[in-house]
DNA sequence: ATAAGTTTGTATCAAAATGATGCAATCGAC
DNA sequence: GTCGATTGCATCATTTTGATACAAACTTAT
């Protein structure tokens, strides 16, 4: 199928989906000792946007935000959770894909399905970067990580959706333990502590976060250790299965 | 206008909202050393429901919630925080409201408006127990305040809802200093302290929480002191203003 | 082979936060 | 005044957290 044709079928499937709701996903990434979030770019317009999609009528918000996912990043199983619902009238304007659609050959009439207001139920997602492949959506020609630090201006109110994912992820991080899924299945001390401390942002003691992570008791050494550098080499751990 | 006339009204405000998505609150309040939660009873069905409702096309999920709030209760000015989107499939059956319609005089059809699929969006409420004036809506008979321990089977997932706003207050307790919107203006040590007993649902000991709760130095002690018990009269506070 | 340079794992001590108990102060009832 | 009740706070013990130190384990340079 041509990109055009992919567009039209898309226009053409309005009926099927839940109106005036939208999903955007905000998925986290680490790598390189940096926190990046998966985002899209439209090539016409140069402009950002963050992942999203729209429910289809037969399937549940946590359904479609997992499907949108799958289709950006080919990967299933993902830690996924939803964190707020952006509802404001205007949450910006939709010029962006006006002209993207209009540079397919579609000009959509002021009361095309898509140009209605929309509320967006944010969900923020952990993954493993080496196992994402980005992938562009049909309004979009580029999919790629950005720095937390470096993230461009982006389409309507993504900027804060973003922003809302950061903080709500902060302040998981201790309660729910879920910055492993971050990570590859194995790892070092070492990196889950400058996973901690990019994404809180301020250095942690070494001696005392190794304390801490040690003394919650779902650590799993692996018997094997690392080689290659020179010094001790460090232990090797992954999550225990919880029985 | 009867009753009739203004669910006749109601039923065709049905475009004037944005489809597919509600408003549900949880609105908590404390009386008697108790946390209650201000429930609809439907008088012909005698079910149970959320006060909810639905989102103008011109105003924001929050706007909308805090006029729902207002509907209900009678008050402004009230903290009140999303805390979850609902988004299944299928949340429940609406038997009850097409039997409410009824028993009024409107059949609606299978693909009425009011029958579709909505998500809702979860807001809870801390009030001034004593400020609130319980106030039906046009579905329900009654407006009363429930035991939180006590909570009769609602309609659709409403259940479910409370339990997760209970969990979200919970958690919120501490970490935003919530609490203190559930109470009067001026309160005893006392009275916050079985506050928090009863929303994490467990003792405290007096000398500890006194000290936490003085060593976060938001409160302000206000020059009189109780009178008419056989003791030594407690202190009362009030919420520093914040300048 | 040995020394030097790293990083790791953990022990140790100090400081702060929290848990538990006790006691003097202040009220009304008698 | 004495009693019972509750408050405000001090004081101790215990636990958690912050900071520093040091031996172990590895590679590289000599």
């Amino acid at each position: 199928m041509t990109p055009s044709q992919n567009i039209k079928t898309f226009l053409e499937t309005g009926p099927e989906y839940l109106p005036s709701v939208s999903v955007d996903c905000v998925i986290f990434g680490f790598h390189e000792r940096q926190l990046k979030v998966l985002l899209l770019e439209f090539k016409h317009t140069k402009a950002f946007a963050l992942p999203g999609g729209f429910v289809f009528k037969d399937e549940s918000t946590d359904e479609a935000a997992t499907r949108i996912l799958w289709e950006r990043t080919g990967v299933k199983d993902i830690y996924l959770e939803q964190f707020h619902t952006f509802g404001e009238q205007n949450r910006g304007n939709w010029d962006v894909h006006k002209a993207t659609m209009s540079s397919h050959g579609f000009e959509l009439e002021t009361n095309h399905w898509l140009l209605q207001r929309f509320i967006s139920i944010g969900y923020y997602a952990l993954v493993d970067f080496s196992k994402v492949i980005p992938t562009p959506d049909i309004f979009s020609d580029i999919g790629g990580w950005h720095d937390i630090h470096q993230i461009p201006t982006l389409i309507l109110d993504h900027n804060r959706i973003v922003e809302k994912a950061l903080t709500t992820l902060r302040l998981m991080l201790d309660y729910k333990l879920v910055g492993f899924n971050l990570l590859s299945e194995t790892f070092t001390m070492n990196e889950l502590q400058s996973l901690y401390e990019t994404i809180l942002d301020k250095k942690l003691l070494r001696a005392n976060f190794q304390r801490k992570m040690l003394s919650m008791e779902i650590l799993e050494r692996v018997e094997k250790k690392f080689s290659g550098k020179a010094h001790k080499p460090p232990y090797v751990y992954r999550i225990k299965k919880t029985t």
